[in-house]
Order: C-alpha cells, then sequence, then structure tokens
DNA sequence: TCAATATTCAACCATTCGGTTGACGTTTTG
DNA sequence: CAAAACGTCAACCGAATGGTTGAATATTGA
C-alpha cells in the first residue's frame, strides 16, 4: 500500500498536517479532538486528515459516532529512503534536533490527552 | 541557512523537481543540459530551478552565460530527521522520545542508514 | 559587429489548494 | 422522541502551482 512521494511529500509540505502528525505521535484522537488545537473549522480539519488519510500517512477507523485518527509512520518508509538516497550529509546534530523539536512540534499537547478513548 | 519544512516538502512533492535532484546526483549541470530529458520548455525548467534553489536544496552559479546547478545535500537533513522522528520511534511518547535522544544520540547518530564507510 | 547560445521575464491560462459557510446524515443521550 | 454531538459534503472563494509562449538580456564566438 506504498504511496507516490508525490502524494507523501506534497502531505507533509502543510504545517498543519504536520502538526497533527505530531499529535497523533502521543495517541490516536477523534476528529473533533485533533481540531481542538487548530483556528480553522472542523472542516477544514476534516479535509487535512482526508490528505493525511489518501497519503496513508495515518488511518481512520469509525466506531460510533466518532472517526478515530491513527498514525501510520510506516508510510513515511519509501519517503525516507528517498531522502537517504541524497544522504551525503553528515551526522545529526542534537542541538539542531532540539532546536527542530522546540519549532515544528506542538508546544502545548505534552500535557495530558483528557479524551480517554473507549 | 535552514529552511522551512514546508517549503522543502513542497519542493520534493513534484517528480520533476526529484527527478532533477537524481541528476545533479551525478555532477553539476547548466541549466540548458538539465532541461533536456524533459518534455516541457526550458522555461518551465528554469522555474523548477528557482523553486529547488529557493528550498536550498540546490545552489545555482552563474558562470559566463552558462548557470552551473549543485546539489545541496545538507538541505535535506533536517526533513530527514523530521521524518524520522516518525518512522523509527512510532508510538514513543514525546517525552521518552527526547529521553532516549539525549542518551543515545552522542553514541550513535540517527543519520541512521549506515552508509558504506569511505 | 552580428548571430547564436544560455537563461530569465512577463503575461497568461487551467488546475489545485486551503480555507469558509451552511446543510445534511448518523449516532448518542436526556 | 427530540436534541446534541460528530463528522462530511457541496458550493464557493482567493491564492498558489505548473505549465505555455514570446520578448528581453547577457555572453560568447565567427
Amino acid at each position: 500500500m506504498t504511496m507516490s512521494l508525490d502524494i507523501i511529500f506534497s502531505a507533509l509540505a502543510d504545517p498543519t498536517r504536520r502538526q497533527i502528525l505530531s499529535m497523533l505521535l502521543e495517541d490516536d484522537m477523534a476528529v473533533t479532538d485533533v481540531s481542538e488545537p487548530f483556528e480553522m473549522s472542523l472542516a477544514a480539519i476534516s479535509k487535512h486528515l482526508g490528505v493525511l488519510t489518501r497519503s496513508g500517512l495515518i488511518s481512520q477507523e469509525k466506531r460510533g459516532r466518532v472517526k478515530w485518527c491513527k498514525l501510520e509512520p510506516d508510510a513515511l518508509r519509501d519517503a525516507s529512503i528517498w531522502m537517504q538516497s541524497f544522504g551525503q550529509f553528515e551526522a545529526v546534530n542534537l542541538e539542531a534536533f532540539e532546536r527542530f523539536l522546540e519549532q515544528e512540534l506542538p508546544a502545548h499537547p505534552l500535557s495530558a490527552k483528557e479524551t480517554t478513548p473507549e
């Protein structure tokens, strides 16, 4: 079920979608909960989740009236391999990495998710 | 000069641009030579090269009337790191992830995929 | 000097993208 | 049952994207 690099990379090119992926690193979430940290409408988030689903980066499963979103990190494998074919770049340094975490991963949602699945 | 992930990923989302990067893996090339394998106009290729340059993935240097294009693989480092935070560490929570990094990184860098030592 | 080469620019076009709003179908709950 | 909660759909909008063509700008070579 390997998606094209076009689809994967363009899914990753949007900051809202990357933030959603970061949020899903912690736990599966319902669509409404995903939308909570964002300014935009629920419909907009629903579209972003559609893009992520079609790219294979997440999956969605409906249970009752709630649709659960789950990260599918394997979908990144091909893209990651492609990038590494250019990987003459030297080893990651920790500072650069931490700068990244601060800047790119959402600041807040580290604190407990109150929504208990099931 | 680290570019935003938005810019990097959207630059990578186009197959023409990825093919250009692959071509440049072999050697630096002039704009006209880059355009040769493609059906589209030179102007279109020139635009793609502009996108790649603005993303930092390549650099361009004019010598005489020829503009040479050079791959800048370091620009992929940040994006690669970001991706690995998903691919390699699925399902960890962020705190554990950061702990892991602090203890693990100095010893064995994430740049992953041991390339054959030169 | 004049013509060819290398590249970009400007205007245009169709399509996609990211967002909005309002209506709608389901499922749960009171 | 009726109302609320969950999520999507359809129509619309403005901006960005990826392409075109034709003219313009440098630079080189005969």
